[in-house]
DNA sequence: CCCCAGTAGTCCAGATTTCAACATCTTAGG
DNA sequence: CCTAAGATGTTGAAATCTGGACTACTGGGG
């Protein structure tokens, strides 16, 4: 174990490239969150969509949701809610399991997310993928595949 | 313009990269958020003591502190009142210009920052820097970049 | 000097997030 | 079969965040 008084602090590479991805992050947050605020949606509605509309029989269990986008049953449990009153999803019944729910996307959900998407996909490239080259965008892939693997890893909670 | 019918979408490698930035950074902020717990500091609080302990004067005016965290000017004046009741800060008036109000770090902030510091720089190691090569640290660094300038630039609000 | 547009920060009200408690249902063990 | 532990979601209250209205002050132009 290390000390207070022998910490390993950053060097001023690290420091730089660590401050740096944290403002990528809050920036890049901030700005396709305000792409898609047009289209009344945020991340986190979007984020719901996509999982929906890629799965099977557009509809997913509510804990597999929210394991899919790593937010806690509560929060998922309120925001389904919203999106329910938004007209984007419902909630079903699960026949085989009498305490799951589904969230199950609605044509209006899919049709929003038809309009969305090309949208948000551009807003994408115009603020990340379009300023890296492919060998940027590869080393950062291969960069960051083992971080989230760890962190998948130890994780505990949501 | 692009039409609807003829978006450019994702490769399947900006796909992947892309999907796994999102996931790295709300995994890492959680892992972080969850390191910093024991210490009754969010990732938030932290920042601003590292912001006011690196400032002259251990002092910083609330716009530049807001600037500098890039939060709105709202959302700081709550987190300071926070940090002002848990004796971390307090405000004080500015001389020069009446409308003005410092955030200043307290003897007590300056001292939770001494004891936490190093465990944080561990909580960034452990989980995101030691994960990464010199030459992984480097592409990282000069992928984002551009991005964070891109971004900064094109920013409109907090 | 006076006025006014602009700046600094706060505050309120509404939306979202968190945390813990709760109700319901499933499943394994005896 | 019966029960207890665990799983699935929901709920309400408190904390936090957002956006805009508001107060107080500055600085420049008549």
């Amino acid at each position: 174990m290390e000390s207070e008084t022998d910490t390993r602090w950053l060097t001023a590479e690290e420091q730089c490239a660590w401050r740096t991805h944290l403002e990528v992050n809050r920036l890049l947050t901030h700005q396709l969150e305000r792409d898609l605020q047009p289209f009344g949606l945020t991340m986190n509605d979007y984020e719901i969509l996509v999982n929906l509309s890629e799965a099977e029989g557009r509809r997913l269990r509510m804990s597999d949701l929210a394991a899919a986008t790593l937010q806690s049953k509560s929060r998922l449990s309120h925001q389904i809610t919203r999106m329910e009153n938004a007209g984007l999803v419902r909630r079903e019944n699960c026949e085989s399991d009498r305490r799951g729910l589904f969230a199950v996307l609605t044509d209006q959900g899919l049709e929003t997310m038809r309009k969305v998407a090309p949208h948000h996909v551009a807003s994408v490239r115009r603020h990340f993928l379009g300023l890296l080259s492919p060998e940027s965008l590869h080393s950062l892939s291969s960069a960051l595949t083992p971080i989230a693997d760890h962190l998948r890893t130890h994780r505990t909670r949501p």
